[in-house]
RNA sequence: GGCUCCUUAGCUCAACUGAAUAGAGCAUCUGACUACGGAUCAGAAGGUUGCAGGUUUGAAUCCUGCAGGAGUCACCA
């Protein structure tokens, strides 16, 4: 790549020249600002004092070595500081011929010998629908380890649902005392809407009670209330019996599990996301007893008095933290730190990383430091993916207050503001409605998936469901619409003899206008791109490429004639780039989980 | 209260490891050859990057203090 080509030449002659010793990596290397000349900007600042030379002076002098020794560079020019490159067409049109083909192209294949690493998302719990917090989790998760596999490396997908504990004893409990024997079946509710319906339910009920006790005891408090409301200590009471392995409750808890997973299943598949593994709490609460145990072996871990066992953390900065309680139970951290080690052993990782809200991040600190402090190498390489909540206009989201958006509603309000979108452009009266169906599902999460996963991950995004998510402008739609239109470019140049088989024969050494360059120029980026934005865990880096490029296109087309180009070299040359660009906005969308049209 | 994160145009978001005049979209206004697909393009307007200092040739970016917001400080997960 010609990026590295200039560095290395920069590197070099600042050696040669003032003797300054600078790694290629180090030189600071940006695309030049589209007001001045140049396709390359180099920043000379960092090496005038060492040089004893005025910033012009260095400029001009390694602007001409390196026009002696990198061929395609054609010019150089300087400008205070900044000293900028332009690269020959020839290049450029080269480069062009190159990935013509490749549909590939951008996309490392995965290195066969690299370990595996292992991305942990959605990790829902059983006893509510998803809702588009989970929405935001998954998308992020799945994209994540698109984005990390075009990067190179062989990502295993794992999902650990949280099956067991106090919450699902409650949905549970409110489905015996209130259900009447419903089912999904007799309700015509999806599994998971209907187990969360009971999971209100009981919480209704449940401040029935604190309230009620409140007003037959006025000296008690609340804290008190909450606790001695006999429903709690009804559904404490299954907890206890399931954990004894009550084989009633046992059967109840799978049977309504079930219906959830049944859900799940459907939402997931909605939204185009799958795991390579999926592991469940009720299977893996009691891992990391041992890793205590061996904790305290090795003194890395003490045993209070009353016989709970922690780890003093005060020299990391941080708290004592309870790993065993007093009865020797195990707690969310004993649980992880067994999990981690269990993913670690499964897959022959040496990479976890955990797409996980930052309201966790405290907990992941920790992890990381015991798994460290437990003498297992690899932890340094876990990576808590930590991203900000979704925020509605009126503050959080609140299942309880109802104020949540669900998972499975918004995807269908999107499928139908597509479908009303796309009747309105009346493009596609003659696709059958079950094509129909699949474009306008297909613009319903481009859509959505773009709304979510443009902005960077860690930080808060608001939702505004009556305007936020539209289908023009910097939107998923407007990307899917710019492809769509140049395949039928392409198709159209084919059939009138554009061929896009033979690399070797595109014309190469034509003079690119201005707006061409600017297209090739940045498919030209999409390679470092991808390694800017897996180096970072972000696709919002890859979601605003991708929009740049199209846009570019967009500017490109609106004033360049394809088709109607009447030399035939020009015109064939102008096919191939729309070729190009199509794939790579293909290539880019699907590392955000995002399918792009032929037409629409 | 301790700790962590955040604050950029009316709104939603960009700005790679400090670099040239802080960029897009939405909304507002104006325009586009007889539409190679107008879900498009070109343009106008919109900013003391929360405030005050500091470091630097250069700060939205790094440091300090303050204000506002969020999260967390469980033997819940």
């Amino acid at each position: 790549m010609i990026e590295q080509e200039l560095q290395q030449a920069v590197a070099q002659a600042l050696d040669r020249l003032y003797a300054i010793n600078a790694a290629p990596e180090s030189v600071v290397l940006q695309t030049t600002k589209k007001e001045f000349e140049g396709d390359y900007t180099i920043v000379v600042f960092p090496y005038v004092k060492q040089a004893r030379k005025s910033p012009e002076q260095v400029a001009n002098e390694l602007g001409q070595a390196v026009k002696d020794t990198v061929a395609d560079v054609t010019s150089y020019n300087v400008i205070k500081g900044f000293l900028n490159f332009v690269i020959a067409d020839e290049y450029w049109c080269r480069f062009v011929g190159g990935i013509l083909g490749n549909d590939r192209f951008g996309l490392k294949s995965p290195q066969a010998d690299a370990a595996p690493v292992v991305v942990e998302y959605s990790s829902p719990n059983t006893n509510k629908p998803l809702h588009l917090g989970h929405v935001r989790n998954n998308l992020l998760g799945w994209s994540v380890s698109q984005l990390l596999a075009a990067d190179g490396n062989n990502v295993k997908k794992v999902n650990l649902v949280n099956d067991r504990g106090i919450h699902i004893c409650k949905s549970m409990l409110a489905w015996l005392k209130y259900g009447n024997g419903e089912t999904p079946e007799s309700s015509g509710m999806k599994g998971d809407h209907l187990v969360g319906k009971y999971y209100v339910e009981f919480d209704k009920h449940y401040r029935e009670e604190v309230k009620n006790l409140q007003q037959a005891n006025p000296s008690m408090d609340e804290e008190t209330a909450k606790k001695q409301a006999p429903l709690l200590i009804e559904a404490q009471n299954m907890l206890k019996k399931w954990e004894e392995g009550d084989e009633e409750i046992r059967a109840l808890w799978h049977k309504m599990n079930g219906w959830v997973y049944a859900g799940f299943d459907e939402t997931y598949a909605k939204m185009g996301v799958s795991f390579d593994k999926v592991y469940y709490e009720s299977q893996t609460y009691m891992l990391g007893k041992e890793l205590v145990q061996k904790g305290l072996d090795m003194g890395v871990l003490y045993r209070r008095e009353d016989g709970a066992v922690c780890a003093d953390l005060t020299d990391a900065g941080l708290d004592q933290k309870v790993l065993l309680r007093k009865d020797g139970t195990s707690v969310y951290m004993t649980q992880d730190l067994g999990t981690a080690l269990l993913r670690h052993n499964d897959f022959g990782a040496n990479r976890l990383i955990y797409v996980v809200g930052n309201e966790q991040d405290y907990h992941f600190k920790v992890l990381k430091i015991i798994l460290g402090r437990l003498g297992f190498d690899w932890a340094d390489n876990v990576y808590h993916l930590s991203y900000g909540m979704v925020e509605l206009p009126n503050g959080k989201m609140k299942s309880r207050e109802g104020t949540v958006v669900d998972a499975d509603d918004l995807i269908a309000e999107m499928e139908q503001t597509a479908a009303e979108m796309s009747k309105e452009h009346g493009k596609n009266d003659d696709l059958t409605p079950a094509q129909q169906q699949e474009l306008y599902h297909m613009l319903a999460l481009g859509a959505l998936k773009y709304f979510i996963l443009k902005v960077d991950p860690s930080k808060n995004m608001l939702f505004n469901p009556a305007e936020s998510i539209d289908f023009n402008g910097n939107t998923g739609p407007f990307i899917q619409y710019t492809h769509a239109r140049i395949r039928s470019i392409v198709r159209k140049g084919e059939e009138q003899g554009c061929s896009l088989a033979n690399t070797s024969s595109v014309v190469n050494h034509l003079d690119l206008n201005d707006k061409e360059r600017e297209v090739v120029k940045k498919i030209h980026d999409f390679p470092s791109a991808i390694e800017q934005a897996a180096a970072s865990y972000s696709p919002a880096m890859i979601a605003n490429y991708t929009y740049d490029l199209a846009k570019a296109f967009n500017s490109f087309y609106q004033d360049t004639p394809i088709l109607r180009e009447e030399n035939s070299d020009i015109k064939r040359f102008r096919v191939c780039l729309c070729a190009v660009v199509a794939q790579t906005i293909k290539n880019a969308m699907n590392i955000l989980g995002i399918d792009v049209p032929e037409r629409m």
